[in-house]
DNA sequence: CAATCTCCGACCTTTTCAGTCGGATATATC
DNA sequence: GATATATCCGACTGAAAAGGTCGGAGATTG
């Protein structure tokens, strides 16, 4: 439960990949997803949808392929996740017009509205950069198992 | 994305409505399931995993119902959510192992489990007993829509 | 101009979620 | 003690979303 789609997983990697390759010219879809074993199509899919929220730059033709449209560190993990995956709604109940079915029988949605609010200030924290540099450092560091 | 199912919804409702009619007696799946709209054995299989996860008791035969198992300011949102849903995992790629199928190419996942260590703790930070006092005030308070 | 390489949009398969139905067990009341 | 009520448990069906695949459109280079 409250996972990202491999989708958005997917998306990071390949922002991820372009903020570290992408200085010498752009990288193709099958470059990204042979680097990191993702089907080339899948990912391409990915990569037009990040085109069309304005995140990458893509170049058609030989040679061609994607390229960041801005400083990666001005481009944030929330962007890149809500293009892909779109907006982010901690309760299911809750849709864009801040409707409900129980509507006013449903009295949970203040509460996890502020932990959605906390989630999204998370990942809007988090820059490409950010995710470039750490990875650089490259601590295996212990992994948070939680046992359900 | 991003969203809690509606089972771990219901659930909340479920227990923040035991929360507030609980003290005289126990109430049956029914009760609540009528309250809130909710398809009776729906929530009933969602109690059930509430009882088994020790947050409920249960009470069988006429005027039996559930009971929570604790004083509600004891009990975190996230211990329900987790009850319901299973473990949290920000990553789709990250399994109980620590495991990921990219393995050692993949390489967002430390900053991601940042992310989902603060999620973890947004939801350890809210009780039952707070969802039920924020629900007494009832303020309608503006809801963020994010537009996708 | 033509061949090659790339992006682009629609389609299909698989998995997960949500809800349903049947029967079994335990308790309180009559 | 019989009956009505209520929880409990398994498996099943339908619907929705995720994940992945295919062929076509557009651009660049030789």
């Amino acid at each position: 439960m409250l996972k990202l789609t491999k989708k958005a997983d997917y998306g990071l990697m390949a922002m991820k990949h372009l903020a570290e390759h992408g200085e010498r010219g752009a990288c193709s879809a099958k470059d990204v997803a042979d680097a990191y074993g993702i089907p080339q199509e899948a990912l391409a899919k990915i990569l037009q949808r990040l085109v069309k929220a304005g995140l990458l730059h893509s170049q058609h033709g030989t040679n061609g392929g994607y390229t960041l449209a801005r400083d990666p560190g001005k481009i944030s993990a929330f962007e890149v996740i809500r293009a892909i995956d779109g907006p982010l709604f901690i309760t299911s109940c809750v849709t864009v017009r801040g409707e409900c079915d129980q509507s006013n029988r449903c009295s949970i949605r203040e509460p996890l509205r502020r932990v959605s609010h906390g989630i999204e200030e998370l990942l809007r924290g988090i820059t490409i950069l950010e995710m470039k540099e750490e990875a650089a450092e490259d601590g295996p560091a212990e992994l948070v198992t939680i046992i359900g």
